[in-house]
DNA sequence: CAATAACGATACGATACCGTATCGTATATC
DNA sequence: GATATACGATACGGTATCGTATCGTTATTG
């Protein structure tokens, strides 16, 4: 037989795999989830639609894996205060959405209003953004730093909200200096 | 001649845009705007797909004009303080937030990352949005009720942005009650 | 080197669309 | 009531898509 190690996986799957996925992604942020079709992957991506059925079963299937791959999870900064540690998150969740990947996030948004599956992975996407947030919260709360009674919930808010608010409304830049001053104001409002 | 008076409309025709209106409106919230297609949309509001083609000359039209119509201006309250008013404006913004026609937002916001056309559309509905809001913060700035130096743009932001923050990402409820705080904290942070 | 598994190419059936064309029928206007 | 106009029904051509089937070719593994 071909395998008798089950961990060993045969690099032309691998290639196959990575190669699709690249492609999916490129796609994904040029026309939205929308605009993925299995057919203009397998151009792009040089390899056959017929190999592509082959390790997804779907086209659902294939953008939901893809899709779950955009994890970037920010990691918790810790510059000794609660005010420098939410202005460091809200700068790196700028840069997040000044990004490529930010123009696939309205498409995810859309489609979780009608579609659980996409529900279900964007509230994992919104989860493991917040991580950061409530470990500086918590951390701030245990020493004092803030009052226990103020929502994390709430706060998170007042950071991300109007983040995603220049981003998609007013289209003002989003500068890490706008960044910034959004997590004081923030902080400020409690 | 059938027609003298220019202003004298048809109407059949008065009939047959209204209810490819209706149907087309019921479609954007059910689907979205990737989900009207003209036949659907000829099935439902039982207007032949050619009469549809005969006053709008294409599907992209047809979605334009439906979306241009979901204007819904808050009108600017005038409660004797910026506080008041901008918690009714909050309240009101977050009405809109829970009604069916809130879930075709996400669609445009979408469509508006690449499609020019309805980038200009969604500016447009969010300029009228923002209508009340530049005029309350220009009356408490000339009473002096406000800095005159704090942008309008970051304080509808700060009040904005955490609500649709609560619509799409927390997916908390978005109370009338919760809308007011918002607003409280947005302008105790400037 | 032989067997096994993955791959590519191609074709196919089934849908769902868009937008146009034709033509007979109903209805508003004069 | 006559005429112009809008309408409905139907069919069509063209394209894009999904997902499957077939089969010869290539690469990996033992």
């Amino acid at each position: 037989m071909a395998i008798d190690n089950p961990n060993r996986v045969d690099e032309r799957v691998r290639r196959s795999k990575q190669a699709v996925m690249a492609a999916t992604f490129g796609l994904l942020t040029e026309a939205g989830l929308g605009g993925v079709s299995v057919d203009e992957v397998s151009r792009r991506s040089g390899v056959a639609k017929t190999t592509i059925y082959r390790h997804w079963p779907t086209r659902a299937a294939l953008l939901l894996d893809a899709c779950s791959q955009l994890t970037a999870r920010p990691e918790a900064p810790d510059t000794g205060s609660v005010a420098g540690d939410l202005a460091a998150l809200a700068e790196s969740i700028a840069d997040r959405l000044t990004g490529r990947w930010s123009s696939v996030l309205p498409s995810v948004i859309d489609a979780a209003e009608r579609d659980p599956e996409l529900a279900a992975l964007h509230a994992r996407l919104h989860d493991e953004m917040m991580a950061a947030f409530h470990e500086v919260v918590g951390r701030a709360q245990a020493k004092g730093e803030l009052p226990k009674d103020v929502a994390a919930s709430d706060l998170i808010g007042a950071i991300m909200g109007p983040l995603f608010y220049r981003r998609w409304f007013s289209r003002e830049p989003l500068t890490r200096e706008a960044a910034r001053t959004i997590a004081d104001r923030a902080l400020r409002g409690l």
